[in-house]
DNA sequence: GGCCTTTCTGCAACTGGTTGCATAAACCCG
DNA sequence: CGGGTTTATGCAACCAGTTGCAGAAAGGCC
């Protein structure tokens, strides 16, 4: 729901192909909002026809690169959509069925689900970390700067989360089966 | 991807009918996966073809209910489904774009959706906190209490992080307003 | 008993996102 | 310069979840 706007958005900090979106989701705005280059290619298609982005002239390089710049009803329609109200999609976390799941079924083998996201949780909060150090360690907080770095606490707070939680539940779960017996 | 399973958790703590299943999904499992009615009916059919589980004898009520209970061979898969290591999903929040598309249009009227944000998040965690309260604030912590328990925990953590965050970025936007002049 | 409402079940169509595959241009290397 | 590789674009089918609507059985009301 949100991947035309944030394309835009993305486009508005720089005009881009489609490869070089796909490139810069996977950092940056791809920390909270993932998509595939199919998905990229075929909204791109869809903002062209409504008017609200436009191809530039071919530039030479790989392929047949094909960017597109944000024309200004696609900047009006993003400061719509950003001004609007939107009711927050509920949390939905598998973990949290399998361990119900857990509780009814018995001891199972979830611990090692959990401390392979533990490690993957870790990784990627150091990798914030490290971005938070790199870029926002520094300099004049100028709104821009402010708000990405908001946005990558957010990243930061999420993560630290999941890794106390994560450990909490192994806790949990490892407790259990010292109490059964099984060291 | 964890309806099927989700459905066979709630039919193994207690057998019941579709619409019952919607009126404890609204609940407790709830909190981390949603379904809809349409959904329920639809995977219950198809759990019942992969003989997963059974329908019970009509009983008499509202409507025509079909209650349905877990063959061996549903506890079977939900065993296999939940020892089973998955990719954990990658955040995905709107809120984040959001803020990124402020930062490149400027000012809009966000604060507003995160004030309300907040006020929706405010009151999720004041319900998990007076759930865990009322339900696990005593007795003995059997393996099954002490699972749910952490589910719910993580609905506190999770509610409680989010509270932070708009209060943080209401900070941020209304500084920037401040700066400008705008009172 | 007839009628309206509520509860329960379900179909059909749609949407956003994913997967698998195809094609074409540039580039790289022997 | 010709064949393999990489990069870029795209189609088609699929899957999970959502929306809108409809029919059937039970309950309540007059």
């Amino acid at each position: 729901m949100s991947l035309p706007h944030a394309l835009l958005t993305a486009l508005l900090e720089r005009p881009c192909s489609g490869s070089e979106l796909a490139g810069r989701f996977d950092r940056s705005i791809g920390f909270f909002w993932q998509a595939t280059h199919q998905q990229i290619y075929r909204e791109l298609k869809r903002l062209e026809e409504l008017g609200w982005i436009t191809a530039l002239a071919p530039e030479a390089g790989r392929g047949r690169k094909r960017a597109y710049e944000v024309r200004p009803a696609g900047r009006e329609e993003l400061r719509r959509w950003t001004g609007e109200v939107h009711e927050p999609k509920p949390l939905r976390d598998e973990l949290m069925v399998r361990l119900r799941a857990e509780a009814v079924i018995g001891p199972t083998d979830l611990v090692r689900d959990i401390e392979s996201r533990l490690a993957l949780h870790q990784d990627k909060l150091a990798l914030y970390r490290e971005i938070e150090g790199r870029d926002f360690a520094e300099g004049v907080p100028t709104r821009q700067r402010e708000l990405h770095h908001l946005v990558l606490q957010a990243g930061i707070m999420a993560e630290t989360l999941w890794v106390d939680f994560c450990r909490k539940a192994i806790g949990v779960l490892v407790a259990d089966d010292a109490a059964k017996g099984k060291p």
